[in-house]
DNA sequence: GCAATAAAATTGATTGACTCAATATTTTTA
DNA sequence: TAAAAATATTGAGTCAATCAATTTTATTGC
């Protein structure tokens, strides 16, 4: 994806951190940022933590890369926007998987509303890993 | 409810700690721990933010509370527990109310599953509340 | 290109939620 | 009611994340 490009519709500076971070980000999806760092900072040796948090926070803000915080986890972000897709999240691993909606606008009406105007709905659906699944059957055997 | 009756069961011990979160909890239903210190200690002088959290962790493990956890705040509790509720939170001001689900065993099912046993799925609709609704609208007068 | 200006990066301190671990107290058991 | 087990208290410590001052880099206008 050219983010050049998408950095320039939007007015935004154009810098080797912020590029670098969004490569990171499409190569390495559902990262947080202390590891986003530690890749950038292979490339950019003279990089700050805290430049990937403006980035991130930044892009965040602008709608170019998304924030999703599966409880027990630091904020992870990847760049696949504005599709609405939910996640799948290992209760043992922590591994985090994207899985569609059933339908296009799918879970916006709660059944009751209690008249707030609703924008989001954002579905975690926990459970376990296959291979999660495999270790736990290899500890029951050994009981 | 009765608490002393549900804490008994589990053979859990019987402190004056654990049951005065319990009936915060009832009375503040999505209350993070900080909130719950403030009111427990009210009730009891000596009492720590340990002992909140431990109980809390500890009651979250058993099944006795549920934990939520809303982007951008700190762990939420609740004593309503095993009805597979969902949540609506305000962007603005961070209100979240309950609200139930379409179907009984709802959202289950998503459309990929990457082989993960789904053993819950999480919904958070985001929106804007009544009140925030309102106040959004005098500023936008303003302009 | 180059200076002026604006934006971003670096650095170090700081916050805030939460945990760890040692000791003291309370609750349960028998 | 004494002994054992569980919980509470205290203080230190962790980790993600933010704030703010200064320096560096990128953009703009010439
Ligand atoms: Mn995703
Ligand atoms: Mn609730
Ligand atoms: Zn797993
Ligand atoms: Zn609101």
């Amino acid at each position: 994806m050219d983010y050049e490009q998408i950095l320039k519709e939007r007015n935004l500076s154009l810098t080797s951190v912020r590029l670098a971070v969004l490569e990171a980000l499409e190569q390495h999806p559902h990262s947080e940022a202390g590891v986003l760092f530690k890749i950038v900072h292979k490339k950019i040796k003279t990089t700050s933590k805290q430049a990937i948090y403006n980035n991130l926070n930044m892009m965040v803000e602008h709608g170019i890369i998304r924030e999703i915080k599966p409880k027990g986890q630091p904020s992870l972000y990847e760049t696949k926007v504005g599709d609405n897709h939910h996640h799948i999240v290992c209760r043992s691993c922590q591994k985090v998987m994207d899985t569609d909606c059933h339908s296009l606008a799918p879970c916006l009406s709660p059944k009751i509303s209690h008249g707030f105007v609703i924008d989001e709905a954002e579905v975690t659906f926990w459970g376990t890993c296959p291979s999660c699944q495999k270790s736990k059957g290899d500890k029951n055997e050994q009981h």
